[in-house]
DNA sequence: CGTCCCCTTGAATGAAGTCAATACGCGTGG
DNA sequence: CCACGCGTATTGACTTCATTCAAGGGGACG
């Protein structure tokens, strides 16, 4: 449950004890924590940190001119937001909390440090970064070409992946800490419809969601409808070539 | 006309001229030739290059399973597929020309190369890369949140914006190749209703689309439609700070 | 001159949104 | 302890936007 970074970065690449020592004295530099619903970084503002969420769930989101509300991905512990976002002159998006959270902020001057002392984490931070960013193109596959239960049925099997690959489930369960509301904003779809979709999947015996809990009894079934192809995640140890010998 | 990714990156930071050297030098070494409609590379290959587009317009796409097919982007001359890629083992998706298209192979021993003795360069890649992954980031809400009518100028006003950084536009025009089935596929709506939406946006004469060529009278007007907000693509000089002193 | 691809149009159908009412759990304060 | 308010979840009835199906038109090319 601890470490949910290293734990994830090790699905790409084996980590030396000097590599781990680093992301732990890293993140533990600059800690804040957020409240439910509260902002970690809004529109407009000058980044100036990369930050690592630790604990809690966040989400990258955009609100359109007229009040229209897209999340455009999610944060689980162990992510971290955009490698080198500090050279652009501002956000053009808001992060903010989705429960509470406790976020490392990484300077850039750790960042380069850390980019120099350990080519390692440099490639596996790489990898992290290529993989959100095929996270965010099937995001545009799931919104584009999927229909509502289909659509569901992916985000909910993604999110199950990655939460697994943090070390956050136990068995078949996890902890699914949004509303109806925030899954519609993040899918393109009305409260109403969300409701509905949630039903035919649990009468499907697809899924159990109840009490902030989200089960899912046959993982293999749900991707099924889902169209889902666990590639894109790259969870594959593609790294394994570059295997450290010492540990 | 010529150059396009240099042009493009002067939108980020000036150049000195052994940096334009270097990249003109780059973008020669390896260039390859494709037909419309042809791969550039295929889902599940292996990746070992970086793929600069010179000429002509290509695009990323996924194909389900039952064979839908969703257009995850497109890369207009001077746009670079994703740096690092050959990090990952194998591509998740494809890449396609959609005219006939000239591409520059950038080994990753000539990036390395470039990344250690130009960081006026690497710099602005990496600028290009964050843009590339903003507008993947606004293309999630445009088919979130967006109704057709919108999708569809807002695509058009990125594209045209796009276009003009490249110096590929002319006065309020511009070569606009795709068919309306590669729109549908691209915002995720019938080719019947792709149709039905540029009737629209004709009638209101916001955009005159004939022939190949696209022309928005009035771009302000068309991007009021759109709520569109060209934050996204950072094109205002944001490094000028990093001015170079030589030319 | 026929074929193929792309664009266009009409009519019927369907998926998802809107509106509105109700229910439920939870914390607060009387 | 109970009443109240608030946010979230649920349900039904109706509407709207977009898809599907089907047919026809036009241009490029062999």
């Amino acid at each position: 449950m601890k470490r949910p970074l290293i734990r994830k970065l090790e699905k790409f690449t084996r980590l030396s004890r000097a590599d781990k020592e680093m992301l732990v004295r890293i993140a533990a530099q600059r800690i804040r924590r957020f409240a439910a619903r509260e902002d970690i970084i809004h529109e407009g503002e000058k980044p100036e940190f990369i930050n690592l969420v630790s604990e809690g769930w966040a989400c990258r989101y955009k609100t359109l001119e007229d009040g229209r509300r897209q999340i455009i991905a999610f944060f689980l512990p162990g992510d971290l937001c955009d490698l080198n976002v500090f050279i652009l002159k501002e956000m053009d998006h808001s992060i903010g909390a989705v429960t509470p959270v406790v976020v490392s902020e990484i300077s850039r001057a750790a960042f380069d440090e850390m980019m120099i002392g350990h080519p390692r984490i440099t490639q596996a931070l790489w990898w992290e970064s290529l993989v959100a960013a095929a996270i965010q193109r099937e995001w545009t596959v799931n919104l584009g070409q999927r229909d509502a239960l289909e659509r569901m049925a992916h985000l909910l099997c993604e999110l199950f992946i990655r939460l697994e690959a943090a070390g956050c489930t136990s068995d078949h369960s996890c902890e699914f800490p949004l509303t109806q509301t925030e899954l519609g904003e993040t899918l393109g779809m009305s409260t109403v419809h969300v409701n509905r979709t949630l039903q035919e999947l649990r009468a499907s015996n697809l899924i159990v969601l109840k009490d902030r809990t989200l089960t899912i009894p046959n993982l293999k079934a749900l991707q099924d409808i889902a169209l889902f192809n666990p590639n894109y995640l790259h969870l594959d140890r593609e790294g394994s070539h570059l295997d450290a010998n010492e540990e």
